[in-house]
DNA sequence: GTATTTTTGGATCGATTGTTCCATATTTAT
DNA sequence: ATAAATATGGAACAATCGATCCAAAAATAC
């Protein structure tokens, strides 16, 4: 089987690259340009590797989402409890209000933000995201229902939307350039309403 | 004093359907064809009447910030109560979640997520209209304790920010399609925080 | 070494971007 | 009627958009 001749780039540093360039641009302002000069591919390599800006896109989404997921789980996996997980996770981001990586926000409600319901393959992509992060709050929640601090009766998918929907305003808030105190006060709030 | 030739369009009118063409498509992809079109004007009216595409959005966005404050304030005057102003707010938003007014969303939280920190007039345009909601909620929260509906004791800044947080995250859920059911359900959890 | 396969660099494509410019049209002031 | 002032329509601008094409480069297979 005759293999030619080898990239001369690692697709995945390329995707990673991709993806910063979406995070802090969108996906509509990310230029070509832009991106070729983030991955340090030329013009062919990208279109032979990927197709087009749109499967990038795709993939470099797909990744962001894959990596968080994995990150919240392993961190979930080590907290003390759910709540806990949850509890920390609200107040690191508002703790982090002034940093250029609180300015990025979230690639996912980015995309959701931007994409909305427009029907193509990148809005559906953001659509899938944001219900993978419904999904792990949902996972959250049950465990911290076993572990005895949230009331078992309460709805868990219901507390699943409410936490994703406070992630998704935090996020807005800090990209309006919200301080941490005032976000910090705001995620108290959320979290009184999980117990 | 001389005054020429009078315009052929009213101004007003001409700002009202840029505002859609932003509120539709966001400040970057709103190409100044797609506003002309909608504006029903020629090229040179435009730059001759609003200077450039980022002077017209900074009108558009002033006009549907105070726009949206003077429709709140007269419902909240019009409301038997703060509380029953708030609740209403959120729950109306939740019930009307299948509608293509859910889908476009809001235009200032549009806005603040897409420009986020960048500096220029645009983003710090974004950055006041979020304030300026945040003022408003601010106001209903102090009116309604004085009603008797929320304790005294609590932190009416930190509520304002909690609600302002609330009302972006309802949007951006809203925007990656969840259902009328979820976003109420979410809501509901969100109004029994309040009390 | 020759043939084959794949990647790469770079020119190039038509379309679109935001903006400017100018001649023309239309109004008011005198 | 004439002059001054303003608005309009449309051509044109350089720059950039996403995407394609082709010859040269670099690997493997025989």
């Amino acid at each position: 089987m005759t293999r030619g001749r080898p990239l001369a780039f690692s697709p995945d540093q390329a995707i990673a690259q991709a993806m910063q360039v979406f995070w802090a641009q969108g996906y509509n302002s990310a230029s070509t340009r832009d991106l070729l000069a983030a991955m340090q591919i030329s013009r062919s390599s990208l279109y032979q590797a990927f197709g087009n800006k749109e499967q990038l896109f795709l993939e470099a989404l797909h990744r962001y989402r894959d990596n968080l997921v994995a990150r919240l789980q392993r961190t979930l996996t080590a907290s003390p409890s759910a709540l806990a997980f949850i509890e920390g996770l609200f107040r690191d981001t508002a703790r982090d209000a002034c940093s250029e990586r609180a300015a990025l926000g979230c690639l996912i409600f980015n995309s959701a933000s931007e994409l909305g319901q427009r029907g193509d393959a990148p809005s559906r992509e953001a659509a899938v995201a944001v219900a993978a992060i419904r999904q792990l709050f949902h996972q959250a929640v049950l465990q911290a229902q076993e572990e005895g601090d949230i009331d078992a009766g309460r709805d868990a998918a219901m507390l699943a939307n409410y936490l994703t929907l406070s992630m998704a305003g935090l996020r807005t808030l800090l990209k309006s350039g919200a301080s941490a105190e005032d976000a910090g006060g705001a995620v108290e709030q959320v979290l009184t309403g999980l117990r």
